[in-house]
DNA sequence: AAAATACGTCAGCTTTATTGACGCATTTTT
DNA sequence: AAAAATGCGTCAATAAAGCTGACGTATTTT
């Protein structure tokens, strides 16, 4: 047993070696994509704040205007959030004129979400800093390495 | 003018047609970067609600164990956050016993960041199901190309 | 000796999310 | 036709995670 151990060194043993890509696990893609969202999204968090919007606002304006008529079960799984959760930001955007519901032609329990005009304008100017960091991330990448990437990333989800 | 058209059409107009990559945004990469980051964040989520900690533990205890030593600040600006929202995090971990803190050698102002066997523990199985979706999502991939898909990721960071 | 720095903390607040329950209109099943 | 299920909205209570601003202490720099 080691001398001039002070209390308890196995239990508050304190480890000074950087923790490394190691076995199996790839600790410099985890970090890369932790920093590349965080920069993704604070492009956008910026103008929302203008608009006294969050970033619950953005998702909703976004897929409503990439999948008009979606129903607010669609948005509920595609969002992976919960009713009540949705509930008030949606409130606010249509209260705002940026979205629009419409009885379901053949469920009419069914609200389908449509983007107004105001609604399809935000969506652009929210994605375009969005789209001008993705460009300049793929700057000199040729077709193939823009599909690698996309594959890649296509591969990161649960498939559903 | 038209005739049969109900109140202010300009104004209420309904937009039914999908916004697609026009111009030179790229609705799919941003929709591709959304799906992966949440399903990506899924994985440690699951874990830390069984003691009771959130996301921004789990960063914590990563970057600690990613570069032991650094200090408050140092955490500060890698996370992007105010001080008052790391500090009950940051206690937290102190107080469970997964982080320890070191007052600075050369600066005693400092405080010093390591953690404990039980932290190195902890972020390592947090880690775990994260490496594995990645390594999911390169399958089949070369060299070359895993060496692109990280290129694309530091390029989408803000250049410090 | 004075100023600046690193850190912790107090107090109050906002946003975003959660769970659970209930009501209404409508559609599907029995 | 009656009963059950579905899609949606809402109420109430709560929690996690972030924010701003201000101040105190120890320490280092000027």
């Amino acid at each position: 047993m080691p001398r001039q151990t002070s209390q308890n060194a196995a239990k508050t043993e304190l480890l000074e070696t950087p923790l490394q890509n190691a076995g199996s696990i790839d600790f410099e893609v985890i970090e890369l994509l932790f920093f590349a969202y965080r920069d993704f999204v604070s492009d956008p968090d910026q103008i929302l704040v203008k608009s006294g919007f969050g970033r619950a606002h953005h998702r909703v304006v976004h897929f409503v205007n990439r999948e008009p008529g979606m129903t607010v079960a669609n948005l509920l799984e595609t969002l992976q959030i919960t009713k009540q959760s949705l509930a008030r930001v949606l409130k606010q955007l249509i209260d705002s004129g940026y979205i629009r519901q419409v009885a379901g032609p053949e469920d009419r329990r069914q609200r389908k979400l449509y983007p107004t005009r105001a609604g399809r304008d935000l969506a652009l100017a929210l994605a375009e800093p969005q789209s001008r960091r993705i460009e300049r991330a793929f700057e000199g990448a040729s077709e193939a390495t823009r599909e690698s990437v996309k594959r890649f990333l296509r591969g990161m989800q649960t498939e559903k």
